[in-house]
DNA sequence: GCTTGACCCTGCCGTGACGTCTACGTCTGT
DNA sequence: ACAGACGTAGACGTCACGGCAGGGTCAAGC
């Protein structure tokens, strides 16, 4: 039996045949004068068990282990192994699709790019248009949100969803952003900066703050400062000093 | 921002931030006097994209299309399809675990690999022990099995089902491979050949030869044959002949 | 005898999303 | 002055093959 009849005969390519040789899997057979490898039925056999094993997901170097235990001695450990490693497969994907159809059930697609399904809620119920301040934070919100540990996130999603309860809140959240987008080209010893602040602290939520990385780095926090204009770094700067004293 | 805090803040390595530059995923920022990288928020919001993205499973060759669609005009179409994708890699790791879990469940694995379950339900019925024909009997048939498209080997399976839920078939074919084993070291023209080949052609159910990949190839029924004692191989090619004429 | 086409051979590059390592320069604190 | 933590660029490894280059071999038909 030729090379390409043995590959037909189980139901693989020559080329994976020539792999599992290669790997050491298959073991070499006699070969005519002319170079051809010439298999016998043993040869078929022992592809199709590599087959039947790679089929039901093993790694062939797994399949080399279950192999060479002459008994197939611990094939049911490597089996058990195995089916916890798809079971957890299988829960990751479910997951995503969850994840997913959230997405796509909201119908409309955010362009920031998929938030978390949670998050886009509690954004949603912040928006508001024409504030290039509010599309700032939110973004702001989303890059915390997606550099965080599950246990960060749980406590800024959690914070945020306690303030977003409260209309007043809201209401001067959306203050807030107007007041910093009136300040956009204002100088830092503008007279509304001191207002500002004070109005901006207090739709901090306590929680969020200590909740993201934001405080762990100099360099990003001088980043965020730099993409501000003068008089609202200023603001922030004193909103976090206002926070501090709390 | 180095590439140390921009990597912290969202939550990936140093690595993967130079491998989406090098993919020209995320822009360049300025360098310093030394060559550092020195990054802006927006590097870090858009590396946030990229992560959330990312994390739903796309491809990054994905993520740069969805990126450069300026308004995310088909990233509704991307993720539909990937949620197909991913329902289908569902299926077959369910698929996977079913099989396995019967192949666990039955509790005793076969040295030969495992069967298709189906199969290794039949074959047990068929089991005798201590016969090398027995035995090397249902190697082919795994052979087989294993190499089948899905129509071939449920005709396989339907015609090896019917012919043992009949009692005397059953004894027929132990019968068969009791004849073909004292034939192991026999001339072929051992006058005991033809009852074997009688015996033998009574045992194959009609559908078998048909079903497989056995009558395609010169080269897999010569390796058959020459696995074989002379006696044995003789036996086996009557019992062609006789088939044939029916 | 020559070509055509179907096989076979060896060996190397590519896949995806980075991890890991080499080999080096740079900054910071003591 | 030196250690240790940063940064730079680039190459190789992962996994199970697919695909291709650049050949050789063999049967059949002209």
């Amino acid at each position: 039996m030729r090379i390409g009849e043995l590959a037909a005969a189980v139901g693989v390519t020559t080329r994976t045949v020539r792999h599992y040789h290669h790997l050491g899997l298959l073991p070499e057979p006699e070969r005519l004068a002319n170079g051809y490898r010439t298999y016998t039925l043993r040869h078929a056999v022992v592809l199709a068990r590599i087959r039947r094993l790679t089929e039901l997901g093993l790694g062939l170097t797994e399949v080399r282990d279950v192999l060479a235990d002459d008994a197939g001695k611990d094939l049911t450990e490597v089996l058990t192994e195995l089916d916890e490693d798809l079971a957890r497969q299988e829960a990751a994907i479910r997951e995503r699709r969850q994840r997913l159809r959230a997405l796509l059930d909201a119908g409309e697609l955010p362009a920031e790019g998929p938030f978390s399904p949670e998050l886009a809620g509690l954004l949603a119920t912040l928006s508001v248009e024409d504030s290039p301040m509010a599309a700032k934070d939110r973004e702001i919100l989303a890059l915390v949100d997606t550099g965080a540990s599950p246990r960060e996130r749980e406590r800024l999603l959690s914070a945020l969803r306690g303030a977003l309860e409260d209309p007043d809140m809201v209401a001067r959240t959306r203050e807030a952003y107007a007041l910093l987008d009136a300040l956009a080209d204002a100088s830092p010893d503008d007279p509304r900066v001191k207002q500002a602040a004070r109005t901006l602290a207090d739709c901090v939520p306590a929680g969020v703050l200590t909740g993201g990385r934001l405080p762990d780095h100099d360099g990003f926090l001088r980043a965020l400062y730099a993409d501000f204009g003068p008089a609202q770094a200023e603001v922030i700067r004193r909103t976090l000093l206002i926070l501090e004293e709390r």
